[in-house]
DNA sequence: GCGACAG
DNA sequence: ATCTTGTCGC
């Protein structure tokens, strides 16, 4: 079996939040990233009127950051926007991408939330078990948490809280620029989270991974 | 019941 | 995500 096979994808809500249940208890919280020579950077674009979407996997060496290679696929987007429910709608076009790669990195970059999510398996975790991947979770804002304000300084950081627990950091990667969501995804700490993005943004907001998998799905789909 | 709500 | 001009900061 393969591991995209998983669990199947068409699935009414009521069994994707059951399904949910079930595979936070195969997320690793611990570091387990190592001998890093690939990373790789997934996201998907909005649906068209036709509910066609781009889903992107861009790898880059690593420590030079020259993409070596990027993986574009289009499909149908079947499954509805769910806050807390993202990976059922883009995991499925993600895999479809990165079944296709050739380098598989040691390390995946996700646009969304790890473990800072109300069941615990935002799309970079639900990507980490099914992908049996090192993961972290990026995201661009805030889906459950509370978080207090982060220094100015890129580098500063703000922890998130759920009652007594720790669900990621906002991090300022940026002067001048909103802070980012980390969180666990799959197989890494907060603290090595927090690190690799840092040392993959390259003066820009979004770290390099994520940024470079933006722009290669956001050109207009052709179908 | 009310507000919040990744992309 | 998307609707949308100018504008403030480096």
């Amino acid at each position: 079996m393969k591991v995209e096979d998983l669990h199947s994808w068409k699935l009414g809500i009521p069994e994707a939040l059951r399904l949910q249940q079930s595979l936070a208890h195969l997320v690793c919280y611990k570091d387990e990233i190592s001998e890093v020579r690939w990373v790789g950077g997934v996201d998907i674009s909005a649906p068209n009127s036709q509910g066609c979407a781009r889903g992107a996997v861009v790898i880059l060496d690593y420590p030079s950051l020259h993409t070596v290679e990027v993986k574009i696929v289009e499909e149908k987007v079947e499954f509805p926007y769910v806050p807390g429910l993202l990976s059922f709608r883009e995991a499925p076009l993600i895999i479809s991408a990165f079944r296709m790669v050739e380098k598989v990195p040691q390390l995946l970059i996700v646009d969304g939330q790890g473990i800072a999510h109300p069941r615990r398996l935002g799309l970079a975790s639900h990507l980490g078990v099914i992908l049996d991947l090192p993961t972290i979770g990026c995201a661009k804002s805030l889906l459950c948490g509370k978080v207090a304000e982060v220094g100015s300084e890129a580098g500063s950081f703000s922890l998130i809280w759920e009652g007594e627990e720790v669900l990621g950091a906002a991090l300022r990667t940026k002067r001048n620029a909103r802070p980012v969501y980390i969180s666990i995804g799959h197989r890494t700490d907060l603290e090595g989270a927090l690190k690799w993005i840092l040392n993959l943004c390259q003066g820009y907001r979004l770290p390099e991974p994520t940024r470079r998998a933006h722009n290669a799905c956001s050109a207009n789909t052709k179908c």
